[in-house]
DNA sequence: ACAAAAGTGTTATCAGTACACCCATGT
DNA sequence: ACATGGGTGTACTGATAACACTTTTGT
């Protein structure tokens, strides 16, 4: 797309694509809190410390399933939501060569996080509070947290931490995880009914020495289209 | 900051920067409405067809600093605003070899904009009309135009497209061209004013056969800390 | 004087918030 | 029965919208 006069760029600059992960985990103190995974880097340079998983992007992968690959490489799992986040690419952000980042932020469901893959070269570190990463990555979650929790205001997300049914508890407290502070159950309730986008499955939570929730379902139909964003997926394809 | 098991990507995937710019100007009945510069394609692919000013991304350039040379190079002003916008990158989107644009979006000043430079190769045509571009960048321009609409509703933006000094009525008439309705002066007046981010300079309009409106000046120093955004310039160094 | 835009005042409506209170279940 | 979270009712507050009204200028 570059005007005629341009001079073409040579390889010097490589392109890359990481994504930031993101699930609800207990703290020590059991309450959900927001957790990503890092991956130890094996080569110079920045050997030995964490960085974000990532990779080269390859000639024939689109950009988004690059970083659903690498999602599901370092997790084993599937992302149930997807987006663009930046593009990083200052000219001195890795010491060997210019590397330009497309950076993606994901959202996976918090019971299979619990599962995931693990390993010497995989660790799940709580989001807000990392050890130094690698290059320019604690910018670069830093950025995607202030993203999650400004969106989640506005825009349908939470229920990708949770799976298919869930009750409005469950997904209070996501809310109250990722926004770090409590919310009146009364009014959350009013104001997430009222936006239309749950149904009701006809099932209750039972098992609990208390009265039985009702079991909710996402419904992505219900929006407005003044509220879809476009280049964002609820489903990525991975 | 790939993994180390990754294989490199090769010179077969090209890194390109574009800026869509947007300027009011008025249509053929009189009322502004946003416009932004083309350039013509002097080469194949797509040789002879109307596109988003840009080019390769050198080695040792910034991407921002590439988004507001092209800017400069194709119109002959300086942005007032200049964000990145998104990172098109889709495998088949050009013929000819992958290119990955890294988009920045851009307002410049309005009365400037009339003075712009043109040519055989540079075109000025109304955002909301656009002839086919080519590649896809109808489809980036109409992102773009999303993205300046919602942004405008809760950012203070739309002082870009004016001078240093300007009335309240003239600002609106910028919201007004860009969400396309009309708002009620009162109204607008009291919300702007209640923002904090407009400070009165003194002085007056005088010349219209009315009363003559105060004139003020945009103060960034006055937003409050939850509503700047990391990674946006008011100022842009070009 | 008068037209027209600048600027002020007033009220209605609506979304968000706080909080009192009732409901239904397992133990 | 009772403790506990599920669920409903209601009143307060602040932001936005609609619109009547007054002010100030050039002609």
């Amino acid at each position: 797309m570059p005007q005629a006069d341009e001079v073409q760029n040579d390889a010097s600059t490589r392109l890359a694509v990481s994504t930031v992960i993101f699930a609800l985990r207990p703290d020590h103190t059991g309450r959900p809190v927001l957790w990503t995974p890092l991956v130890r880097r094996t080569r110079e340079p920045q050997l030995g410390l964490w960085a974000l998983p990532g990779g080269w992007l390859p000639p024939n992968e689109e950009l988004e399933a690059a970083a659903a690959r690498t999602l599901r490489l370092t997790t084993d799992l599937a992302p149930k939501y997807l987006e663009q986040l930046y593009t990083f690419g200052e000219v001195d952000r890795s010491p060997g060569g210019r590397v330009v980042s497309v950076v993606y932020w994901a959202l996976v469901q918090s019971d299979e996080a619990a599962r995931a893959a693990v390993g010497p070269n995989v660790r799940w570190v709580p989001a807000d509070t990392l050890p130094g990463l690698a290059f320019d990555h604690n910018r670069i979650v830093d950025y995607a947290l202030w993203r999650l929790r400004t969106k989640v205001e506005y825009a349908e997300i939470a229920h990708a931490f949770l799976g298919e049914t869930f009750t409005l508890a469950e997904l209070r407290e996501v809310y109250e995880a990722v926004l770090q502070r409590p919310l009146d159950p009364a009014n959350f309730r009013r104001t997430l009914l009222a936006s239309g986008t749950l149904r009701e499955t006809g099932e209750r939570l039972a098992g609990a020495p208390h009265r039985p929730p009702k079991l909710y379902r996402y419904d992505s139909s219900a929006r407005t289209a003044e509220a879809r964003e476009p280049f964002t997926r609820e489903r990525p394809a991975s």
